[in-house]
DNA sequence: GATGAATGAGGTTTCATTCAT
DNA sequence: GATGAATGAAACCTCATTCAT
């Protein structure tokens, strides 16, 4: 009996998620230049040929790993919280959803999150121009003036606390990844709001 | 006549120094897959086997980058540093050292304080076992400890502070030197001591 | 729909051959270090990546090529012989028979016997230990031992008798494959039976 | 006080003797091809650019060895032979001559006697036209066959006995320098002989 | 859709040789 | 005579990518 086009589809989609998720693993771990398209397919367990098929090469198996597993990643995060309150709830509730995946045993939360931050924050690569960046940087710095023009936040330039929180976030993924789930301590969001408090 | 070993070591040193310059640049700017050592050699102007007259290979360059240039400059910039002082002062002076380098017009400055960190965070490569890691974390860990005993400092766990710290001073370096001197703004010393005060 | 696995075994096996037969040809009459496997690959038709593709590197190749070409050739030409006989009959079979592969027109045999015993008499190389040596060498032995006992042998030191026969027979195929097969004279292996003998 | 020139003399012809007994133990353990010079200076204690000034390259080096080293080595072995003898007598001379060479506990005696005995079984490299080859070669057929003549030895063809002759002498030189001194076994010159007579 | 053989450009590394002093 | 820094061609090896089936 023939399989449905249903059934094709699904086990279409399966292969290309493995893939995605293989790459993103490696990725992280080795960066970009370091990762070899063998290991991909080994882990995946796919041949070269099917990688080629669904990905026209390195690069765009990247880009595909940042748009269909990072940025939705991110966005279902954030997605839960409103924006309608008082500026410091918004940041306080974006970093404590955010520190809450970082310290999740599950690693890929951090992978997606380290991976998130280091496009944001590196003027770079090739998919510079592929990619409208900095949308999430664009809004913290909204969010601190506004924090500011409600009297809740210190009177510091806004580009430099912004840069700090993400800056910090990055480095506490990647230490979270390399370090290990048991010997990492994340820090409270309570710390780390105190670097725009009054 | 054979020239004095004073001038063979001259020559000698200038040239690794030119090597070991132009790959500190390289291994920051790109990471050390993304290097090639034909760049180093251009940038250095010289011939592959000169680089490999001295240096093994690519993994001992990066090595003698890591205990030729980076340890040494950090060293420096702490070394006017009291230790002596309350655990809070110099926690400040240390953070207020390191940020004026990262600050600094010259990025050199930047390079090696990234590269320091990233060594020092990262669970890492071929060189774990050569480097005696972590020197920096425990002397931290130490003095958060004496501050959080002198009664300046919040009870969060130490470890947490400590990585926060660490994280995001690394964050501002890679910050500083992917995203240009001009349009880095550094955060002020006193933010960052915000997340260790009470 | 994918080659059939009995395709790509083929396919394989047929290129992988190639490999070896070229780089046996080119091992024995250049030695280990003179080859260079740009000679390999043009005798071979095929590319540097293939012969990469197959072998690890240049130590694998001609690992390969002991284990798949010289190895079971030398069990295939001494398998016929009867163990059973009396020791100066199994070795002067086996002298024969190695004899007339060495006097044939074709080098090939030359090439694996002299490989053969060029192993087996030396304390080598980085197969050493990858390569349960000596076999042959301890069969020999108690062939010899056997002979003596069965009162056809002279009395001199098995050892001695061993190495001279080995080494006399690895000097000929050297000189057949480096003087060429017109001007080779090679000895009778009654001759060589001789250095036995009471 | 300035050396007199028989001094400077003898300082140059110590340092050329150290070179060439370094790169006759380096050609003869590991081949002209895996030889590198720089094993060679670093063994002679001398730099580059001396080996440079009294040899024009590796090719001369080795052509150097065997000049200087090898062939006034093997006419001194020989020297006292006598060559009026009967064949017999001559032949078995040269042969406790040689093999109370390859027994001695110094091994360079076997080295050079390996060198010879390679170049004159192997139609070769670079130095095939330099070298008028084959004299002893040469001279061996006609004792072989003077003492077919009168005699003392059998009639196989002279030419197999002479190349099974050297051919084992060889192979015994070989065996000897890559199993070491203690392992190998010598036969005795009665043995060897065997092949010759009647 | 799927396979893995095959390619070749380009990276890393080695080493005979030259050169200024 | 003597040094070792310097060169560059050529070796070894890797890996993104293509291709026939």
């Amino acid at each position: 009996m023939p399989k449905t086009k249903e059934q094709f589809e699904e086990i279409r989609n399966e292969r290309i998620d493995k893939i995605l998720e293989s790459a993103l693993r490696l990725f992280v771990m080795k960066g970009y230049d370091a990762v070899n398209l063998d290991e991909v397919t080994k882990e995946a367990k796919c041949s070269h040929g099917l990688l080629y098929h669904y990905f026209k090469g390195k690069d765009e198996l990247y880009l595909a790993v940042i748009n269909k597993k990072v940025v939705p990643y991110i966005k279902e995060t954030l997605q839960g919280i409103s924006f309608e309150q008082k500026a410091k709830y918004v940041i306080h509730d974006v970093l404590k959803e955010i520190l809450k995946k970082i310290k999740a045993v599950d690693e890929k939360n951090s992978w997606k999150i380290y991976l998130y931050l280091n496009i944001h924050l590196q003027k770079n690569l090739f998919l510079s121009s592929a990619q409208e960046k900095m949308p999430m940087f664009i809004k913290l710095l909204e969010l601190i003036k506004r924090g500011q023009e409600e009297g809740d936040f210190n009177d510091h330039n806004e580009d430099e606390l912004a840069i700090s929180l993400l800056s910090l976030i990055k480095g506490l993924a990647f230490t979270r990844i390399h370090i290990g789930y048991k010997r990492f301590k994340c820090p409270n969001s309570d710390i780390i709001m105190k670097m725009l408090y009054k």
